[in-house]
DNA sequence: TAATTCACGACAAGTTGAGTCAAGATTCTA
DNA sequence: TAGAATCTTGACTCAACTTGTCGTGAATTA
């Protein structure tokens, strides 16, 4: 598995963020419960991802957690990047191409291109296109969001 | 990091044993040395893949290892996972498309993309063609694979 | 029989994943 | 100012996985 669930419900809290942008501050239990993810370990990645800027907290009645930049300015890339490190399939895609490291691998060229197809996907991907299509696929999942 | 070191040696060593089909068996050792991998490590790697078919071995002076299919009949796809297990990059590729858990997500359907594109690149990909990538590379690191 | 080579399972140290928990800081409201 | 609501942080746990090492035993050949 490339991504744990580090990656899994970092991301859905953006989501459930993004969703409630301009209703004030939400709370970390709030989204715990809607998103189902243990609340004590949402602590954490809210953390992680408050200390890269992508939100900002607030302590105190009526305090929560916002988006600290527009939904459509966060890519799906960088935010897996803040929760999970490096998304190098392999180690050798790390290798300099043509180095005897990644020639002893044997397979660089393989991942490389895979890589490089990846990137481009998760850093063409925001927040506000995850939003967008579960807005299109609302009706059928309304009760699972518990909006 | 989606696969570990145990994709990346044991495909070294069908690279290996391809490279010298027709020579008779390879041993451990020689795999080990020129490939640069642990030799009693190598071992679990070198059983794994004989349990799936891809090799098959022989003891005593003389014995080693050999493929058990012809290098351009062998995935990489089907390699890696006798080695690693399945290779879905985050859980809920797993999950029904449509489904409560996959929509809970939220970002399943970026990854079935990517995940279908790897899937074609990684079948499509034969030891073969690994040898026949690094033979064309092979006057630059003759001196890596110390053949 | 001795030497060679693989076969298999036990063991182990270190890292990571996935949380839990408690003490503390901040802020709002009464 | 007291108390309640929230977030903040770090310590801690438990299990699984990674990356090996070692030792004993089995098969084969000379």
């Amino acid at each position: 598995m490339l991504l744990s669930t580090k990656g899994d419900y970092g991301v859905r809290a953006l989501i459930d963020l993004a969703k409630h942008v301009g209703e004030g501050p939400v709370q970390r239990a709030e989204i715990a419960r809607r998103r189902q993810i243990p609340e004590s370990y949402l602590d954490h990645l809210l953390a992680q991802l408050r200390r890269d800027g992508y939100l900002r907290s607030t302590r105190g009645p009526g305090g929560g957690h916002e988006l600290a930049k527009a939904s459509d300015e966060i890519t799906l890339l960088e935010v897996l990047e803040s929760l999970e490190g490096s998304l190098v399939p392999i180690e050798c895609v790390n290798e300099e191409p043509g180095s005897a490291a990644g020639a002893l691998c044997g397979q660089q060229w393989v991942w490389q291109d895979i890589y490089t197809l990846m990137l481009e996907r998760l850093g063409g991907t925001t927040i506000a296109d995850l939003v967008e299509h579960e807005n299109q696929h609302e009706q059928r999942f309304a009760a699972t969001y518990k909006i």
